[in-house]
DNA sequence: TTAGTGACTGTAG
DNA sequence: GCTACAGCCACTA
């Protein structure tokens, strides 16, 4: 089953996150055209796993910076884990200075 | 084919 | 700050 447009946007721009930045559903949805499809940013994200190249979902999280893709990671704790692996604080669910870690498609780096 | 659902977001009250 | 509604595209039953 090959990737359709949007998905395949989807998962190139997921994938030009740097390590130990995060970004947000609804800047990857804006970027690729349609910004009030950021649930399908998320469907993208959980089908990533079935995806061959490696797509770092754990970047991914809702505005307010919440891990709510945990639960599709297996182990709620997965998301957490490899963002702390990266630098990234989290507390409760929510990356700590989440402003400072948001990283935009534009800022291509 | 139709209907329902989903890791969301922006606007309005 | 909160809740409610609509919109977006793809997938599954």
């Amino acid at each position: 089953m090959e990737e359709t447009g949007f998905f395949k946007k989807v998962y190139e721009l997921a994938r030009q996150i740097p390590f130990g930045r995060v970004c947000t559903y609804g800047i990857i949805a804006k970027n690729i055209g349609s910004p009030q499809a950021a649930r399908m940013v998320g469907w993208a994200m959980n089908k990533s796993s079935h995806e061959k190249e490696f797509v770092p979902a754990h970047r991914v999280v809702n505005r307010k910076g919440l891990l709510t893709g945990k639960n599709h990671f297996g182990n709620t704790n997965t998301m957490k884990e490899m963002l702390e692996s990266e630098g990234i604080e989290i507390i409760d669910n929510q990356i700590q200075r989440f402003e400072e870690l948001l990283w935009f498609p534009e800022m291509n780096d």
